[in-house]
DNA sequence: GAGTGGTCTAGACCACTGC
DNA sequence: CAGTGGTCTAGACCACTCT
């Protein structure tokens, strides 16, 4: 396990953070072979001049994002399993983008109402208080991939159309300084009713994935609540799970 | 914000958990308020008689949880959300049977096959080796609720039919010393075919939630690779997601 | 018994926040 | 400016695994 590791203390980047991406980015590469050890903390901290608490911290730090795993008594070893993205609130748009899909929206409605009760219980606003409402088209490849229907507390955000057909929510939300810190999703499906179905391009009855969500921010806000329904040939949810452990 | 905190330096249970689960319980039981500060680190750690890092280790582990958020120059606060639980690798039958919904299997195959090419691959098995194959109808109050398909690499599990239509599959895997520790799943709809049909007691072309997933444990072996069908108006998967910090 | 990770201490300096 | 969390050190002892 001849592995160059090397920090540099002249840089603005934690000593631990530079260390665990070298080791992320040995893994990817391949130069961490899975099944292999990492080789015990101590010697590990004397070769790169490190306390062992501060390689300990870049060791866990990979530990949680599920690249490595930790036995007493036998060593740290590199997982065999393909870990590629662990779960992440993901936005659509970004999906479909990494994915090579070239998203485009379509915004059809971008209005100011009155929240209903389930919407003002939602997002923690009174009832019949104002509210953003947005409904989108989402294509790739000039089809028809989803529909996305979006609530947002007033005075959160400035919607503009024109930004909101070039990139996604979340981003427009992180752009604007908005921290995302949790969401509550729920996934099923139904059939399509003929308005939608006509929105979609599917037949009436055809069965839909659909997404209900509510997003909140480090304070705890609700930032906004969303239902959206997909085609499901032409979009399914996939992600990896980590056991918490 | 005058909250009693202790610690047994005589029990097993590390002082930073002790610490954690104290704090957890009075986040639950309200003890400490949404938005409330905590306290800062050292003088939280003197008034324990423990040092900063175990504090601070026990601090990082609820934020890790989403319970707490820390900002730099302010504090340490309780989140605002209601964060219930976080993903994670879900068992059906646990979900189903936590939620009072008195689950109940029927093993409809439980045997031994040659893989096929897809199975092979996801399980990491020779084309054609033996594979066990076990379908499950699950059923809440008597009505079926999803049907689901598994195929378990050989000598692995000792697949009693007994103990299947007792527990979930899950259970039984850690019960057999396998620890879980990663899984990879697609959700999407579809139609139901006559044959699904029939056994979820659906109509033919009703709209179906399709899963699959494949599980590893923790030396990096997959474990199980299931395709499961649900029927969406008695089942939806719902969970909480953290960003990842 | 040797070697590993798990826990813990008592300090230190820095970066950021809010007044 | 004072106060906060973020990072880091150089040790220590313990629990566990393997041979």
């Amino acid at each position: 396990m001849q592995l160059e590791l090397s920090v540099d203390r002249g840089s603005p980047v934690p000593l631990y953070f530079q260390l665990a991406q070298q080791l992320e980015a040995a893994i990817e590469h391949g130069r961490l072979t899975p099944g292999s050890l990492l080789g015990n903390e101590i010697e590990l901290a004397g070769r790169l001049g490190l306390s062992r608490p501060t390689v300990r911290q870049a060791i866990q730090s990979l530990v949680d994002k599920g690249l490595l795993v930790r036995r007493r008594g036998v060593g740290t070893q590199v997982v065999h399993s393909q870990v590629k993205r662990p779960l992440e609130l993901s936005s659509l748009y970004d999906d479909l983008e990494s994915a090579g899909q070239r998203p485009a929206t379509k915004v059809l409605v971008n209005t100011v109402v009155p929240a209903s009760a389930e919407i003002a219980a939602a997002l923690g606003v009174a009832e019949a208080g104002e509210v953003h409402r947005i409904e989108r088209l989402r294509l790739a490849h000039g089809e028809p991939i989803a529909y996305l229907c979006n609530y947002l507390p007033p005075g959160l955000l400035d919607l503009d159309t024109g930004q909101l057909e070039a990139t996604g929510l979340y981003r427009l939300m992180r752009a604007a300084g908005i921290t995302l810190h949790s969401a509550r999703q729920t996934i099923g499906a139904r059939a399509a009713g003929a308005v939608e179905a006509e929105r979609l391009g599917e037949e009436t009855g055809a069965p839909l994935l659909t997404m209900e969500r509510v997003t909140f921010d480090d304070t705890g806000r609700a930032v906004e609540f969303g239902t959206h329904i997909y085609r499901p040939g032409r979009y399914s949810f996939e992600f990896q799970l980590l056991v918490r452990p």
